[in-house]
DNA sequence: GAAAAAACTTGGAGCGCTCCAAAAAATTGT
DNA sequence: ACAATTTTTTGGAGCGCTCCAAGTTTTTTC
């Protein structure tokens, strides 16, 4: 490939001028322009080469952003919570003129991921491993943790996860219900972990700030009508887990209420509701998390403690380009009520 | 920022061995090893920089996904075929090991986009614009355009758009259909444009290759029973245009089946219809294109000519990663019958 | 038409790295 | 103990670029 020398050699001029001719054109003379215009035609130059521009500025123009946890930026994309942040982000991104990089990169290889991306700063997914936000420290680029509260050192946002759990709670208290079942989530791989109260561990121990959050909202709510959350059926499947809606019925039958910690729990409660013929909400109320569009479309619309996810990923990289005093944002979340809760029967 | 000859000062070494202890650990005696790891973190040095690599090695482990026409990732990431799409794509990249670049640029700088991208090679959406393709050859970097066949010396990727139009069509005629409309792309901005008969014009006139390709189907299954499309309505709308279902309606009252060109339209159409309270597909009948995920969980569930778009994203990232003898690939389509489709009324 | 001012061009410096051939050090064999 | 061999380390070269202070040319002014 010709360089910047190249096309001066030919054009008689100097490798600083044919920088000047692609960069700032309107400080050379314009028939040098034209001469150095047509050398680069001629050799089929097409501007310089970004790779050195790199180096020499330090800059790549992009913003990473690193999947949560164990996840891969496919899994993202199929969850309608990830695509929403991913959306937000790229809002930004088009705004500031940035690409946005997606990064691949599981556990092990995480670390090395932050350390060589080609960005300018990073978006990271909620994570319990502090490893990652070390990592990013040393590479001294700007960034922004989502859903974990990493000090006052570090950017983060996060939603209100325990007021949205507790509002959700006192909306199905208030209907009358009494009997509820969680819907958690599983951060190991593996089949549904069911707890069944009893055991006497208590349930109050989620390793992600995130799921931690939501816990003590619900444990709240629960008090409130003097019942203990060590009394309610827990159950754990990792994300995307198709089966969290049969579980449900098979092991907690007796429950009227169920919370979940996403809308995708939701929709496959609703979804194994309709293949078995129960009707929601008479037969069962379900809160859904995040409001996703999703929510709103599904039969019945789900009740959910909505948050703004795509003004979550808006505001993250532009925490990143901002590039400014770490801040610790919490976002309000609202309950929407919608058709998938109702009174219990009787 | 401390650099590899800082460390080698410090541990006193050559910047060659730092190198070498991060890179190729295993040619480094191991007392000289923990000397040079205990420099770097004296320093707080935490890796080679990428910047250095990328101008020494010329690889930026990443390829880059340019959003059709005149769209911006976010608007890619809106729409149920990007998202699959993309998808694909990250799939791949994950395999590779790959980052993922979604690059922004309108129309004007698209071209500086590909000139200027940190990619080793790219994903072109459809586009009619030849200059794009000039670009990205120009770039000498591996690329594929999808939905647009650019001659045999371009890797493009695209589905048999013909023959699904036709299946479509040839599905509605069997059914009995006689009065169509077609929902249409138009690829500027603006408010749908509505072609009635009789204007003269050839509906058969399209920018994109996708598109054309598309109505030439129509065309052939209403020649089948001896319609011509230029008696057929066609309304264009931009992708994304929420009142596509409502021109319907409004301007092609007569139809009694309605072909798209995305489910994004067919499922406009529906969603005015429940609005309306006009049953589908009692009173009209609607295919989709494309085959989306969503198009499998509306009400009633949307008949439509599938693909597979994840799929397609999956082979034209390993086939930039192949970086091979050019290939023109064109996938098949199935016409997927749902219960949105069904014999006209009387 | 010469001096002053403005406009344009030049090329050195340096961004941080990895490769590699050659040098140096350590190990082995006799 | 020394040569031969193996292992480890070295530092020059070069990747392509942009900035900028200094130098050169052109234009303006009187």
């Amino acid at each position: 490939m010709p360089t910047l020398a190249d096309v001066g050699r030919v054009a008689g001029v100097s490798r600083g001028t044919v920088s000047n001719v692609f960069n700032h054109p309107d400080l050379v003379r314009a028939d040098v322009h034209q001469r150095v215009k047509a050398a680069a035609r001629q050799l089929g130059y097409d501007g310089p080469d970004p790779r050195g521009r790199v180096l020499r500025d330090g800059k790549f123009n992009a913003i990473g952003f690193l999947p949560p946890g164990a996840y891969a930026i496919a899994d993202v994309i199929r969850s309608p919570y990830g695509r929403e942040l991913v959306l937000g982000v790229s809002i930004a991104c088009d705004a500031a003129g940035a690409t946005l990089s997606l990064i691949n990169g599981r556990d092990e290889t995480r670390n090395s991921s932050i350390r060589e991306a080609l960005v300018d700063g990073f978006i990271l997914g909620h994570s319990a491993d502090i490893d990652l936000i070390t990592s990013a420290q040393r590479r001294r680029l700007p960034f922004v943790i989502l859903e974990s509260d990493a000090g006052p050192d570090v950017n983060s946002i996060r939603i209100d996860g325990r007021s949205g759990a507790l509002a959700a709670v006192r909306h199905l208290a208030a209907l009358g219900h009494r009997r509820f079942a969680i819907l958690s989530i599983r951060r190991t791989s593996g089949p549904p972990i069911i707890h069944i109260p009893g055991s006497g561990k208590s349930a109050i121990t989620a390793g992600f700030q995130l799921d931690h959050e939501r816990l003590v909202g619900f444990a709240q709510g629960l008090a409130e009508i003097n019942l203990s959350i060590n009394d309610v059926p827990i159950i754990e499947t990792t994300p995307g887990e198709p089966s969290a809606g049969a579980v449900v019925f098979d092991r907690v039958p007796q429950a009227t209420a169920i919370l979940t910690m996403s809308d995708w729990q939701a929709i496959t409660v609703l979804d194994e509701a309709i293949r078995r013929g129960i009707n929601i909400p008479e037969h069962l109320s379900v809160v859904g998390f995040d409001g996703t569009a999703e929510s709103a479309r599904t039969t019945p619309p789900l009740t959910t403690v909505a948050q703004d996810i795509a003004g979550k990923g808006r505001l993250a990289a532009d925490m990143v380009f901002a590039n400014a005093a770490p801040k610790q944002i919490v976002m309000p979340v609202e309950l929407v009520v919608r058709g998938s809760t109702a009174r219990p029967r009787r």
